[in-house]
DNA sequence: CTTACTGTAACTATAAAAGTTGCAGTTGCG
DNA sequence: CGCAACTGCAACTTTTATAGTTACAGTAAG
């Protein structure tokens, strides 16, 4: 199952609107220098992320992008949901197994709780973790190794 | 994220297997037959079982396949390790980001371990539930809402 | 009215998975 | 021996999702 790499471009983002969060609107542009990636991608990941109220845009010259709530109320598990509508980690039969076949008949529905159960226990990790705990762990970090100048 | 529905493929030919157990080697084709699938298709998952010791095969005519431990001890978890080698559930970033970027020099290592974290608490979950487990729930099932004749 | 943004559609390229065909190797049995 | 029933596996096609790009319409500041 699979799952893209637009959890880590939102998360990516989000952090990024965090630190700079005293500066002002920031660009898609910038975000995506961060990334090493394209404007477009960026704002396919921010309108989703606009879509479940995380972040707010503002059109027009000197417009950008802003978190709509404060980065320890934002978990990563808000940003997985709101990039990765509905995913299924584990997918289970692409079709229907034989119904005439005791195991056909029942695996499905079986497999179904189990791998939703799974992945209930992976989202509920995510919980734990907020962007500013992110943030904190980036400056933290910062502080041990300073970046060479 | 992604992962395929190979370990869903996968518990259902052990399962299967688990069923049958008394009345000797499965073919890859009786296996296929309860999927609606193809032989080789289940022979491809069933051969990365056979290389985690949860199966064994016999050639030759009469062959066919079987458990190599007790469904008792077969966990979700061990057909999922089989059929997704080095499976990252929530992928990061695909290239690395912009070093001259703080949140850049230091996101990609701090996602790796919630990733990993998030992971690994869906992997525990599997573990939880085995094959056992999974026949006998069939088992439950099947006396609860039998077959049509 | 130009510049700097967001919003979005439409496209290409790439990779992974599902499914199929074909065939070589092995073994039981007449 | 020779056929039939298996596994093992390579090679291929089809399908689907994602990443990434191009192009352009809409909006707002100065």
């Amino acid at each position: 199952m699979a799952v893209s790499s637009r959890t880590a471009v939102a998360v990516h983002a989000l952090t990024f609107l965090a630190q700079w969060e005293r500066e002002g609107l920031q660009s898609s542009a910038k975000i995506a220098e961060s990334l090493e990636s394209n404007p477009v991608l960026v704002r396919r990941v921010l309108g989703l992320l606009r879509d479940n109220g995380l972040v707010y845009p503002v059109e027009g010259s000197g417009g950008g992008w802003q978190l709509a709530m404060p980065a320890e109320q934002i978990t990563l598990h808000d940003a997985y949901v709101a990039v990765e509508p509905g995913a299924t980690v584990l997918p289970v039969h692409t079709h229907p197994p034989n119904q005439s076949c005791v195991i056909g008949r029942h695996m499905p529905p079986l497999l179904e709780a189990e791998f939703a159960a799974a992945q209930r226990a992976m989202e509920d990790r995510l919980t734990q973790t907020s962007i500013a705990d992110l943030l904190r762990s980036v400056i933290r970090r910062e502080g041990a190794t300073p970046a060479p100048h």
